[in-house]
Parts: structure tokens; sequence; C-alpha cells
DNA sequence: AATTTCTCCAACCGCATCCTT
DNA sequence: AAAGGATGCGGTTGGAGAAAT
């Protein structure tokens, strides 16, 4: 049942706003006033929370004591951070029920709907907003606009890879102008300013690199963390892959850019090479951070959450690519 | 060491819903 | 069925402490 609201305020109806009367106390709770409530609570009860503050000794509201003691005073709150299972069951509920805490909170015996809103709002959104998935709809994003920012830092990416290749050339071929230089190494072929013996540098001879260069990217390869998977819907999690460091290339602020040879599959003889910056734990340092996603009902659990480097989502950094790009 | 900026969370506010009359 | 008070819920915010400059 809906009541409308009335035109005309609460104080011209005779109620002043709860708290608002007779001077009561707002803010932080003494611990006289939590000692007040709980000792009271475990006497009695809280019976009404109207009429508590009074009979409690309280200069507080019935609502505020109410905060107070199923927020924070109730002897079966649990303190502490949030267990890897907890934040799965969040994450699993969230995508189910969206931001109904208190029904969330039901299936977490001892945390309250304000605490795993709150940690909701502080940890496990901006960690699904990072790893490109949407927070309300628990699906990566798919639309330009929101990728925007990793399209950019991708075709940031190229440039420098493709700066650092020609600089790399460029060295070669000055190397191979230095006299009695190819005479006493056969193996070098100034045709091609590659030495013959050398594998290919896969950052040129890979479909990637191709695709790339021919303008047509599958978005699917571009995001590998999009396989990361929420409460074992069926795909794979993301798993840190076993990485060959290929080169490193600083930005103009000194940012390091590394570049990596992902072995695809141990069971895979051929390796692939990805032209993305390593994916980053950026959980933090503490243990308790480091969450998997992976886990939930799928059970595959140990899949820790990595992301691109802060640096390529940098305002300056992007402004000089939209620059370039508008 | 001082100052600024950022992060986090307890608590507030207003609306929705429930309950009683 | 309607009115109105009590309680619950979710969005938001203020300020303390931490981190960065």
């Amino acid at each position: 049942m809906h009541h409308k609201k009335p035109n005309i305020s609460e104080e011209e109806m005779g109620r002043s706003p709860c708290c608002d009367e007779n001077n009561l106390k707002k803010g932080p709770w003494t611990p006289e006033e939590d000692q007040k409530l709980t000792d009271h609570i475990q006497k009695h009860g809280h019976g009404s929370w109207r009429a508590l503050p009074k009979l409690a000794g309280l200069k507080r509201c019935g609502k505020s004591c109410r905060l107070r003691w199923t927020n924070y005073l109730r002897p079966d709150i649990k303190r502490g951070k949030f267990s890897e299972e907890e934040e799965n069951t969040i994450l699993h509920l969230h995508s189910v029920l969206g931001n109904k805490w208190s029904a969330i909170a039901a299936h977490l015996p001892g945390r309250t709907d304000n605490e795993i809103k709150n940690y909701w709002n502080t940890h496990l959104k901006k960690r699904l907003i990072q790893m490109g998935i949407d927070p309300i709809t628990h699906q990566p994003k798919t639309d330009l606009f929101t990728c925007l920012p990793q399209l950019i830092a991708l075709a940031n990416l190229k440039e420098l890879l493709e700066h650092t290749q020609l600089t790399h050339n460029l060295q070669y071929f000055n190397l191979l102008q230095q006299p009695g230089i190819v005479a006493n190494n056969p193996e070098l072929n100034a045709t091609n300013l590659m030495p013959t013996n050398q594998e290919p540098n896969p950052y040129f001879s890979n479909i990637f690199q191709q695709e790339l260069g021919q303008g047509r990217v599958e978005m699917s390869n571009l995001f590998p963390v999009e396989n990361a998977s929420i409460g074992g819907g069926g795909s794979q999690p993301l798993q840190q892959q076993q990485v060959v460091p290929f080169m490193n290339v600083k930005t103009s602020d000194d940012h390091e850019v590394v570049g990596q040879c992902q072995m695809s599959d141990k069971s895979s003889s051929s390796s692939t090479w990805n032209p993305l910056p390593p994916l980053m734990d950026t959980s933090g340092s503490n243990s308790q951070e480091n969450s998997s996603y992976g886990g939930g009902s799928g059970g595959a659990g140990g899949a820790s959450l990595y992301n691109w480097p802060d640096f390529l989502f940098e305002d300056s950094f992007l402004d000089e690519n939209l620059k370039e790009m508008c």
C-alpha cells in the first residue's frame, strides 16, 4: 500500500520529522549510549522502537536506535573481512536479486544489509566495472561506448608497439651499416632485417596482428576478461595464463608496457601472441581481497581478478588518443 | 612534516510497505 | 476500504582515517 505524500509539510500536519523533535541527538553513538541501548534491549527486548528511547533513557529517535542495534550492537553480528565464499554469495545473489540488500543479507548469517550494501559499493561493484562487467546486469559490457576506453587503450598500444618495432628495425639497420657486421655474421639477412635463424616476431606474424591491420578485430578476442564467469554460468573462469615476457616499452610519462606471449593451453604446442598488456591483479595486497568469481556453483575456483593497468585509462592518456580519433 | 586527496563505512533521510484500527 | 502510525529498505552523505603528494 502506497500513501501519496500530502502537499502540506509534516510540520504543518503537527508532526515533525524523526529526530528533529525534542532536540534529539544525531550522529555517531557514544559508548555510554551503546551501553544503555544494549542493556535495555537485553532486559526488555526492543518492543516498540518508537517508545524505546524514552524507556532506555536515550535522546535518540527510535529509528536511530533500531539502526544502531541491527547494524552494530546485535550480539550475532559478524565482523571483519568478507570471506571469498561470502563474496561469491553476494555476487551470485546480486545477479539474481539486484539491490535487494536485505534479501541478500538473509543468506549471509551475521551480516547486515547495510554492511553488504557498503561492501558492494566500495569493492565488488568497482571490481566488476574494472573487469568490464556491467554491475547491474552482470553481463560483459559489449556496447561501443562502454568499451571505448578499452578500444582507445588498444589503439594506443598498437601504435606503441609499431613505434617500438620501427625503432627496433632502425637500430638493427644501423647495426648492419657498420663495416664488417654482415660479413662476419652470415646468419644476418639484410634484406628483411631479421636474423634468419630467429623466430619471426610473433607480433608481426599472428592472426591478431593481421586483424588489427585490417581493422576487423573480434571483440571476443580483445577482452579475455569476458571469459570470467560468475556463479558458474557455464563459461570458463578467467585464469592466469602462463606468461612469457616479450618486450618492454615505455610511454611518454614513463609507464612501462609489457607485451607478452601467452601459452594458451598447456596441451597445445602452439603459442599465441597477445599484444594486450598483461592483466594485473588489482585486488590489493591484502590476501583477503584476492577473490574468485569462478568458484561459486561452478566450483572451478582459484581464479584471481586481473585487469589492465590503470594508466591505460588515465585522463591524459585517453585525452590524447581521443583527440586523434575525433 | 604539512597538506591534499582518496577511501570507506556508520548513520541519516525519505520513500515503501506493513500493520492496526 | 481507508487512514495513519510503525517499521523496513535502499540511496546517499559526512567525516574519520589512510594514502598520496
